[in-house]
RNA sequence: GUGGGUAUAGCUCAGCUGGUUAGAGCGCCAGGUUGUGGCCCUGGAGGUCGCCGGUUCGAAUCCGGUUACUCACCCCA
């Protein structure tokens, strides 16, 4: 449309905003580390078709959310809706698995879903994820619950809720969807319109659903408990059991269901209290089936996304993780011509020894520049004098308490050293 | 894809039932201080009133459409 207008759903991210950024990406780095992931960094897009057979085809993502295009070699290529297959398709094409087990990889960047905007949802989002290859343990898919919450926690985030279910495997499933279709079918005339379609495409899909007419007929249903396999019900006994012994404050949740088809055993999600209709900050789960599904060696794996857009909202929300503008060391002031020639000569030299040093571009009066000082909270303004350059001195004014001191040209070090003892 | 709300200066907003040069606060620039910031005072710049069309002698104001933003639904981080 307009040359001066973003596409819907995305953000320009600048001063005042990228500080924040800046700073949760630095609380990624340190909980990653801690944890032993590595990063590993995949395309924007991705052939079409593996998100088609990794998210599944039957899924809303799928259907009518992606960004899909044909490039001029008439490859179908999409913009990719989320970070799991793409680190899937990854692990299994660099043969991330050869080497000792389990792997533990995580991503950060941009995802892309044709949705209608709103509040902490976008088209163009951002993701912080991590996956693990390698092992059934339980206790990592408590790892993926608790990097999270670390994560949350140093950044000083509270109100937030953890929500576990397990959804077992190809071996007990179906006969709890059995159960589930045969519990339905009798009552299909209560159900809202999209229950009654998903009701023999993905049952499970129906027990999340939050149309209040079909709450009464939910509230009956059974839940998936009796059906689990025995891998799958000692598998779920000891993550609730880890989770305990770690102290760890979760809800269960038997109708908690997650969107894509992958999941197997476990899944979680974490809300926000801070947060209005999509309070979701961060949701994972155990998908022993994928890395199969998608071409690889039968490997077990777990994974977490974090929406970064979402938890800066939770945290924005909440008055944290506040940045403060740093001012620059000194502010050179001048008079133009050979004094503005002496100032950007030590700004340059100052610069050099890795401190901030800014001075007037605009030629304005020296009240102007001092202001322009003062508004960038400057710790020092120098000014560049033609009377004090003749003896080869600069004043030095420290802009805090106003006091005024000469300082030699000859000994830029001894300038350096003082400006940058006080700065920072 | 569906529904509600909103759209006036860089920002936050006022502009009553349509009436002449569209305002305020903050911010920005300049002056008050011939070489010195913050406070104060004075002045100044800055607006296609989202866009298109209609009603009217006359529309920022009423009507229709459209786009964007926003909130919610579906769904999801």
């Amino acid at each position: 449309m307009t040359l001066t207008t973003r596409p819907r759903g995305t953000n320009d991210i600048g001063p005042g905003q990228i500080e924040l950024w800046h700073k949760l990406e630095e609380k990624i780095r340190q909980v990653t580390s801690a944890y032993g992931y590595q990063e590993l960094r995949t395309p924007i897009f991705e052939h079409t078709e593996l998100f088609q057979r990794g998210i599944g085809e039957a899924t809303d993502i799928v259907e009518k959310e992606m960004y899909t295009f044909l490039d001029k070699g008439k490859r179908s290529l999409t913009l990719r809706p989320e970070g799991t297959a793409p680190v899937v398709r990854a692990f299994v094409e660099g043969k991330l698995g050869a080497g000792s087990l389990p792997v533990k990889l995580y991503y950060y960047g941009p995802m892309f879903r044709y949705e209608r905007p709103q509040a902490g949802r976008y088209r163009q989002f951002t993701q912080f994820g991590f996956e693990v290859f390698g092992s059934q343990d339980p206790l990592l898919d408590v790892e993926a619950i608790m990097l999270p919450l670390e994560l949350y926690k140093s950044c000083g985030l509270s109100g937030f809720e953890v929500q576990i279910n397990t959804i077992g495997c190809p071996a007990c499933r179906p006969s709890y969807r059995q159960e589930l279709v045969e519990y339905f079918e009798p009552q299909v005339d209560k159900l809202c319109a999209s229950c009654r379609d998903r009701l023999h495409r993905n049952p499970m899909r129906l027990l999340d659903c939050k149309v209040e007419s079909c709450q009464e007929v939910l509230s009956g249903a059974p839940q998936i408990t009796r059906h689990l396999c025995e891998e799958c019900s000692e598998h779920f006994a000891q993550v609730v059991d880890y989770l305990d012994a770690l102290g760890v404050d979760y809800k269960l949740n038997h109708r908690l269901v997650r969107g894509f088809d992958y999941y197997t055993k476990t899944v979680f999600e974490v809300t926000s209290s801070e947060l209005g209709a999509q309070n979701a900050i961060g949701a994972g789960g155990r998908y022993d089936g994928l890395v199969e599904e998608l071409g690889g060696k039968p490997t077990p794996a777990v994974g977490f996304a974090v929406g970064v857009e979402r938890l800066l909202l939770a945290l924005q929300g909440q008055d944290k993780l506040k940045a403060e503008a740093a001012g620059p060391h000194a502010y050179l002031i001048h008079f133009g011509g050979s004094t503005k020639r002496r100032a950007a000569e030590v700004a340059y030299f100052l610069r050099s020894q890795g401190l901030w040093a800014e001075l007037d571009y605009l030629d304005r009066s020296i009240k102007a520049q001092m202001k322009a000082a003062n508004r960038l909270s400057s710790k020092y303004a120098m000014i560049f004098g033609e009377e004090e350059l003749g003896r080869n001195r600069v004043i030095l004014r420290n802009m805090r308490d106003g006091h005024e001191q000469e300082m030699d040209l000859q000994e830029l070090e001894q300038l350096a050293k003082i400006i940058g003892e006080c700065g920072q």
